[in-house]
DNA sequence: TTGACATTACCGAACGACCGGTATAATTCA
DNA sequence: TGAATTATACCGGTCGTTCGGTAATGTCAA
């Protein structure tokens, strides 16, 4: 068919992905992303067309995607209870590198604050993030309002966990986050 | 002395804040902060010699001057514990005005994501107010340990609600998050 | 097999626009 | 006036983007 590619997608929408994380959207460069995967700037309109924004939508859905199957789908399929949320746990773990790597969903979320062209798609991932805590929680015995609040507990934990440990350069509150989820989304004692 | 300024000081840097609040350091250009504070660009080079870069370092110590004052100070000071949590929040609800704005602190940890030229000072304005946090959890009954986790327990919890706030743009994380203080820093039934 | 040709992947060079920053003249007030 | 402040014009550099061209691969008829 065509040449085959020095750099196939997967592993060029993760590099690009590297680069949007760790600098943002403003401040990741053409000259950047280009170093990071090796291609030239031009190379890099030949796959995405559109240009920067396109290689950063694509890298959001990529991220949402990976979301999907590794957060959601622990939390929310079927089986028992503690091995999922420990799969979810390990996944979140190593994607965010203990907690030296910053999240896509808020690093993408500064262009133009409200109403940027990622807006819509962070809100739903966020929604989709949260529903699934809250299915959990609710499976998990709390009450539908209870178990709602929970799952918006736990993903603040988890984002919030994140700014801290990137800007203290500890591991400890990201640590101490996943370790939290369990009790935030099993119901304690004298819970309802 | 000199011709009167036609913005104060105090003015000008909430406005240059604003702006870096909204779209973080690279997203910031001269053009714009130009046009927030209504100086021309080599008038704000009359202010700031040092070019953006001290715009956004006096930003960023004008507002953890503001946090030692409005928050670690109601926090570690004498009298009443519930009065002065409430102050604190109040002072929070309103400079975040109730979630819809972002946190300096985590706008500017992007450049350069280690290492930064902001990262020491975020560094450190986050450790005084996680301990501020622990103090008054320790004033409150937790003990040591506890103490501390319940400081970054609630540092986690205000930085993660603002981070959902925004991106579902929906208060109710943001306020819960406020709500939640009491509970986390105060021993609960069973806790030591 | 071979040659013609379309398709694809990639790159070098250049574009206009805007970046952060500066020099200098005009303006404004004590 | 003299000092402080602003306004204007400009600088080199880098931004995101585009274009023309080259090399590699695939298709297919001869």
């Amino acid at each position: 068919m065509a040449r085959p590619a020095s750099i196939e997608e997967e592993e060029l929408i993760a590099r690009l992905s590297s680069v949007f994380r760790d600098v943002g959207y403003e401040g990741a460069s053409l000259a950047m992303l280009s170093e990071a995967t090796g291609l030239q700037r031009a190379s890099l309109y030949h796959r995405f067309p559109g240009g920067k924004q396109q290689m950063a939508t694509e890298v959001l859905t990529s991220a949402i995607e990976w979301t999907r199957i590794n957060v959601v789908g622990p939390l929310t399929r079927e089986g028992d209870l503690s091995k999922r949320l420990a799969e979810a746990r390990a996944n979140l773990r190593e994607i965010y590198d203990s907690g030296s790597k910053s999240c896509l969903l808020n690093m993408l979320m500064a262009p133009r604050n409200l109403g940027g062209p990622f807006a819509p798609a962070i809100k739903t991932a966020f929604g989709a993030l949260i529903d699934a805590f809250a299915h959990f929680a609710r499976e998990a015995g709390h009450r539908d309002g209870a178990a709602r609040k929970a799952g918006r507990r736990a993903l603040t934990l988890i984002q919030g966990s994140l700014v801290l440990s990137r800007g203290l350069q500890d591991p400890r509150p990201f640590r101490e986050a996943l370790n939290a989820l369990e009790a935030e989304l099993f119901p304690q004692r004298g819970e309802a």
